[in-house]
DNA sequence: ATCTTGTTTTTACTGTGTCAAAAGTAGGAC
DNA sequence: GTCCTACTTTTGACACAGTAAAAACAAGAT
């Protein structure tokens, strides 16, 4: 454990530390990865630790994201017919906006004008705790090489 | 295939017709279990279907399910954490509330007052085509037995 | 430095859904 | 009414995402 040199992009002994969970490397270099690339999966995040610390398991991956998620560390967002996404801006109540054709995502901070920015008109006897938006559309990139366009769910 | 006495809750061969697809038992009775059951997930409509034709495969059903969805007759939502439900309700902009609890779905019509109900603040960039609101609560079931807590998945 | 408790590895397994070939059936043509 | 062909369903295997549990290991307190 290095520590010293610390103050890194987001603080990551720091976070960890404030919810109670032990500094790990794992749990650092996840936590990097994360502020490296937002909305990551698993593989993604396994990628970026394991150039760092090789022998990192897949399962501990998984392991680490859900502690930081219960944590509140981290916020994990699924969009349908994806694997889940994890990401390190919690407690902002933003939303996303999905790329139909890569699966890119985005930050959408909120919904114009409205605070609460969403109420249901009926709530059909539930008790409501929040609400999540997901925009669909196409990325930048993927409207540039319309063309040829990935063969997937256009 | 009896039909005769057809005329059933949502006419399922004249959907079928319709959309240019054949016409199977299999078929109309997906349909009719999704008429009666709406929000059912595969294995839902399996049982349902199974009790009119036993031999009915559960590939049967992914099948199925699919050809409508592609057909436009069904729509699939996926919220975070389940397996994918299907509904009949397509072409009308409508959104769900589901239970943290027991991950039961409820149909919200729309969001208060606007009528394109959603625009994104920021698109960065993207080519908007569709918004898609979750609404997350507690059901009046689970809010009656708060104790327990069921476990089923209904 | 040592101990306790929490973390990571390893291995196996479950659930959800897809793919592909063979068998079977709907629906139009005759 | 019967036949033919293309579309459906069955069967069985597989892919992917994530979970479960026990043993090896490390963080942090004493």
């Amino acid at each position: 454990m290095v520590a010293m040199e610390t103050t890194a992009t987001t603080e990551p002994i720091a976070l960890l530390r404030g919810a109670g969970l032990r500094v790990t490397d794992s749990r650092v270099a996840v936590i990097a990865a994360l502020d490296e690339r937002p909305h990551s999966g698993v593989d993604t995040v396994l990628t970026a630790v394991a150039t760092v610390l090789p022998s990192t398991s897949r399962q501990a991956v998984h392991n680490v994201l859900n502690d930081l998620t219960e944590a509140g560390i981290a916020r994990r967002i699924e969009p349908a017919g994806q694997p889940g996404l994890y990401e390190l801006r919690v407690g902002d109540n933003h939303h996303h906006i999905v790329c139909q054709r890569c699966g890119a995502v985005a930050d959408v901070d909120c919904v114009t004008g409205h605070a609460p920015c969403l109420t249901p008109s009926t709530t059909s006897g539930f008790d409501l705790s929040e609400a999540e938006v997901t925009f669909w559309g196409v990325c930048s990139a993927c409207k540039a090489s319309q063309a040829d366009a990935g063969e997937t769910t256009p």
